[in-house]
DNA sequence: CAGTATCCCGGATGATACTG
DNA sequence: CAGTATCATCCGGGATACTG
């Protein structure tokens, strides 16, 4: 018997740069990682960084990074609840690619000024 | 008055991070991103790359991409038509963007073997 | 060759409410 | 605090056919 796991990028199109942008390419997962090259975080201050995100989204979001190797999830048996999140060492390989992206998208921000363009 | 284009980054959440990545992280852009850099490229040759894509999506992701200013789109008045897309100078200074994420990937996929797992 | 034009679906995302 | 549960919605993307 085959237990197949439904994966995001089961579509590889033979192309490991899309299987990069699969992996970190999710609604906030970018945003998540960035955060977490600084230090662990819990879910609440990671609810803070995607402003007006459903909590429903937010989990999925971490849960795949989990499942995706690059994000830690430590359950601390208290009352109130209290989960912290870190990077892997995989997570922390991104740590150039995620600077890089980072400082290209300011300068991209930059260069392409939002409209409205106020029409005579 | 005012006109207001839609883009797809309009919800940046104050990072830029997410802007990058909403900027490349289309379905195929990155795979025409990297191809581009070796240098231009036609309509055929593109839908080659990706795979069992229509024409419908990739004419989308290309002109995403051209409205992004990363890519060029020329036209030449010739018939059977002839149209060449190539990298702008903002499109080549993802070289090293792309480069990373797709060693990056390479690795991730290698110690990520995709299942199935066979199971007793 | 390099696209348009339609129709359509499913997964990604949102909104709201509830709980161990 | 850190989530689940449920319902609703949107739009990225697929399939197919047609054209200058």
């Amino acid at each position: 018997m085959l237990t197949k796991k439904k994966k995001r990028w089961d579509d590889i199109p033979g192309c490991s740069l899309e299987a990069a942008l699969n992996v970190i390419g999710g609604k906030w997962k970018g945003v998540f990682l960035f955060h977490l090259l600084d230090g662990t975080m819990r879910f609440n201050e990671l609810s803070r960084l995607a402003q007006g995100a459903s909590p429903r989204l937010i989990v999925k979001q971490l849960r795949e990074l989990e499942e995706d190797g690059l994000v830690n999830r430590k359950v601390y048996a208290v009352v109130p609840p209290k989960v912290e999140y870190s990077l892997t060492e995989e997570g922390h390989s991104l740590h150039n690619i995620l600077h890089a992206l980072s400082e290209w998208g300011d300068l991209w921000v930059d260069n392409h000024p939002v409209e409205p363009v106020t029409k005579p």
